[in-house]
DNA sequence: TTGTATGCGTTATCAA
DNA sequence: TTGATAACGCATACAA
């Protein structure tokens, strides 16, 4: 047991009198190798303490076997949630997991794409920040063949797949039920960004509001980064209206918890003057009161399917590009901020 | 612009009739080599899209400018804050972060730190899983002056420093908070753990109770795995008791949370009937009603300060065995749950 | 200031 | 079934 050195093939081989060859195939578990000899190496190899050494090995085969993460940011009850899902699945096939957040800027999620390609990740895994107008940072990754796979946050593109959730449909299912509890003027707070989720979660809004003869109403819409700080606003703001509305669909649950807080404090009563649907079923949608009815976001669910999906891919399953987009399964979770005749 | 091959040093060297050697130095920025040189092979390799293999390097200097985090769990707000933390420094030093989570287990943190090993992190940030009894998984690392440090689930070692708060003194400000308040009976909810931050939260709370004459009452520990769940079970136990306790101390937001809804829909009035207090100020407390007094909890400086730490210690700073324990600020942030007075 | 040569630990290609 | 040996891309001791 020296303290210093590492134990290499070599070492193996000496020792037993035999190659380096040998050695390297009887640790790969090579079936060309006889059970004696191989039995000999593991044994030998436990003994001394021997190590793989993953440079020597990935500089030889060109692999690395990590995958990369970027997110937008780490410390969100979502976020957070898909990363334990990726984690997870990485983990237990033998994959590293290396992760960076872009901070939601465009930028810094560009140098985190540097960052990754330089680290010669096998694949890359990518949620959107905000204001990311361009996804020209992964081409580099796609050049080399390199699979990139977007989630929740995506954009458009024929060679990247997509994981996420039908936000359009769950949008609408939201503002229905809304509606169906007697709603007809209904504010939508939402980001103030393109990126899909947020035009597709408006767009489901407006599609129930049609169905339902009910006129869009752009005063109705509130755009903001979806903060707590930003439910607290937003609740000044629809207090301010000049007709009060008697429902609010939230794109976020976090950011509807703190709205419905404020409002709750200028007296509002809800859902009886105001109905709440949020978005995501954050834990603090079941510590508001009322409970908070909202979209389930399976956020675990989402990190073990594209970090699944991508692992599979890397080890020669499917080919990517046949998949264009992966939709998880969500659900209207329906609580007492929006039952009105319960 | 090839695509399937890497340009390398080589390609550089000959394209300009230099040798490697040069070119690598001029790479690192030798000051050696002379400007011009430097600008010509600086040039070359932005117009190649010249990558430097990190396999290649890390085989040569035998570093990988990467740092390991093993974690007990990924989607919690605490720990996905201090990730952060983490990420932040160590992104902004240039170092790779490479994270897997022990789910609780300390079987499965032993993989963990296995894993980290074979793929040679620089340096190892942990924090304990619940059931960890024994910390020589670490020994390995520790032989071969790969330094570990470890922050707010900690144990005792000669070796390892330790980044975290003061349990006991932030248990005992908030017991006697509760003592102030008029409480005489305080049950504690704490985990079912001899983890250092659970046993010193105890201790914190005995200390208050005896400076206040106060007798130590263990049917008044409640001890569960602190989830959400727990929370609900925790607040039958306490309406079972024969006596009911007058002040409630909980280790953590979340389950002190779901406690106090639970006792609320049970009539219990808070804090008239039963003050309480949790740890951690995770966004929940801001969101039950009446706001939840506890400790602020500084997740993501405790991420950054514990990698920076470790980086600068890496970089060839001081030395790691010289501090012990660095001990991060917490307070206790006063809110309704437990105003009796206001 | 630059070049030569070697080793880092594996894997893969031959050949035996 | 095993062995010899050439890469993989980079950094550095030594020489020039």
């Amino acid at each position: 047991m020296d303290k210093g050195k590492d134990v290499t093939i070599y070492d193996l081989a000496e020792k037993l009198n035999i190659s380096v060859a040998t050695v390297s195939r009887a640790l790969k578990d090579d079936p060309v190798v006889s059970k004696k000899t191989k039995k000999k190496i593991f044994e030998l190899a436990e003994e001394m303490g021997y190590r793989s050494n993953n440079f020597a090995r990935n500089l030889r085969t060109q692999r690395t076997n990590t995958i990369g993460a970027i997110l937008p940011r780490l410390n969100s009850y979502f976020m957070s949630t898909v990363i334990a899902g990726i984690e997870h699945v990485a983990n237990s096939q033998g994959y590293n997991l290396i992760i960076s957040q872009s901070s939601e800027s465009g930028e810094k999620e560009q140098q985190c794409a540097r960052t990754m390609f330089n680290n010669r990740v096998d694949g890359l895994l990518v949620s959107l920040a905000y204001d990311t107008d361009t996804i020209r940072h992964f081409d580099s990754f796609l050049k080399k063949d390199i699979p990139v796979l977007f989630f929740d946050r995506c954009a458009e593109h024929d060679q990247i797949t997509s994981v996420l959730i039908d936000n359009r449909k769950a949008a609408y299912e939201a503002t229905k039920h809304l509606i169906a509890q007697g709603c007809r003027r209904i504010v939508h707070i939402t980001a103030h960004t393109s990126r899909n989720v947020y035009t597709e979660r408006l767009a489901g809004y407006r599609q129930a509001l049609e169905e339902n003869q009910l006129p869009f109403d752009g005063s109705l819409i509130i755009r903001n980064n979806l903060s707590q700080e930003a439910g607290y606003e937003a609740a000044k703001d629809i207090l301010a209206m000049p007709r009060l509305p008697d429902g609010v669909f939230v794109a976020n649950d976090n950011c509807a918890v703190s709205c419905m807080l404020a409002l709750k404090k200028q007296g509002v009563s809800i859902p009886a003057d105001m109905a709440f649907v949020g978005f995501n079923n954050d834990p603090v949608s079941m510590v508001i009161e009322p409970n908070l009815t909202t979209i389930n976001y399976p956020g675990y669910e989402m990190g073990e399917v594209a970090a699944r999906y991508l692992i599979s891919h890397l080890m020669g399953g499917a080919p990517m590009t046949a998949t264009n987009t992966v939709l998880l399964r969500s659900e209207l979770i329906i609580r007492d901020s929006s039952l009105r005749n319960p």
